[in-house]
DNA sequence: CAGGATGTCTAGCGCTGCTAGGATCCGGTC
DNA sequence: GACCGGATCCTAGCAGCGCTAGACATCCTG
């Protein structure tokens, strides 16, 4: 009994990070619109109930795929603030890190910030990856700066509309790094509190 | 021949207004989600295939209403820069008037920049509209920066990122009138080129 | 080996965007 | 005034969507 239930609790956890992984390559490769649960139900090689009986439906399958995303991106961006050659740089690696990432996973970008989620942020139930993407710009600013989540949602914000404007063609596609430049210039240095 | 075929013209003209106010008047009330084709030809009293006489698809149905929705936009923004104390002020009035246009119009605001559209920014068939909301921002710099279509991308950008963002629940929902601030103290002035 | 629970699939519901083909109406011509 | 031709519009239906009820098989327990 304990056993069998153990190992049939185990294939369970397999097939569930089976689903997400292939919603993920779909998505991925074929963009979202191609990702069916009749499809997914295919690729995974089960019916389309099996889908449901891990999920409550296709909107808990994206969020589960942006969840993943949400821990690269966390990982992704602190490894770049951490190989920054000095604090004052740190958040334009952050900046560089977070639309690099955009910009190579757009449909994972999309699952976790475009999409219709079910996913809270900001609040108790919020995901430890989602705070830590986060914190990740928060920590590049003064600790001692009491405007330091400001400036983090601020510049998330900022980034986030660089990377849909620009990709759906609302400002021209080049001059990424441009913006870029110009953005941390304006945001990096304070009159009022120097980087940590 | 002629006077009929005019009529005939104008009487479809009228239709064609009819259905674009009446999925923006749908969408707004009930949102997208509940703007079908079959709902909408209900609500204009016609059948679905007329719909498609007007229009190639839904997408272009979406897209007339977010024109409609620009050239408000733009007059929104004209008239809350003209209004403003002085110069100086300018672009926070425009920010303001923005943030205020998408909190009071979510559905409007989302055929414009959130659902896929076949609207064309930044290019030569761009509808005057579009590039009239552009140059809004554009106009709260100085003519002689060089930087001030690059000031208005980036502060466009971050307009929307906090607009998107904080709807959807990734940032707090509050605490928009201190990101503005902040947005606008970091942007307005610069240390290499005044308001005009 | 029988009984029951667990797991899975087949089939189908109501909805979507979209369209083919037939009916209907109406202006122009004899 | 009667008819023809073309424009106009609607009925009906297609393929696909997310999702689910109920039948079926399979495996563990007593």
């Amino acid at each position: 009994m304990s056993a069998i239930s153990e190992r049939r609790e185990r294939e369970r956890a397999q097939r569930h990070r089976l689903i997400v992984a292939t919603a993920r390559e779909l998505a991925e490769t074929e963009g979202w619109e191609a990702v069916t649960t009749r499809r997914l139900a295919d690729r995974v090689e089960y019916s389309q109930p099996v889908l449901y009986s891990h999920f409550n439906g296709k909107d808990a399958i994206v969020a589960a795929v942006a969840l993943d995303g949400f821990t690269e991106l966390a990982g992704h961006l602190s490894r770049a603030r951490q190989a920054a050659p000095d604090p004052g740089q740190s958040l334009r690696a952050v900046c560089d890190a977070y639309l690099d990432f955009a910009t190579e996973r757009p449909a994972l970008y999309d699952a976790m910030f475009v999409l219709p989620t079910e996913l809270r942020f900001a609040s108790a139930e919020t995901p430890p990856p989602l705070r830590d993407c986060f914190d990740e710009f928060v920590n590049c600013f003064n600790p001692g700066d009491e405007r330091r989540e400001l400036s983090a949602e601020v510049i998330w914000s900022a980034l986030h509309g660089i990377t849909v404007l620009s990709r759906s063609g609302r400002i021209p596609a080049g001059g990424q790094e441009e913006r870029l430049d110009f953005l941390v210039a304006r945001f990096g240095t304070a009159e009022d509190g120097p980087l940590t």
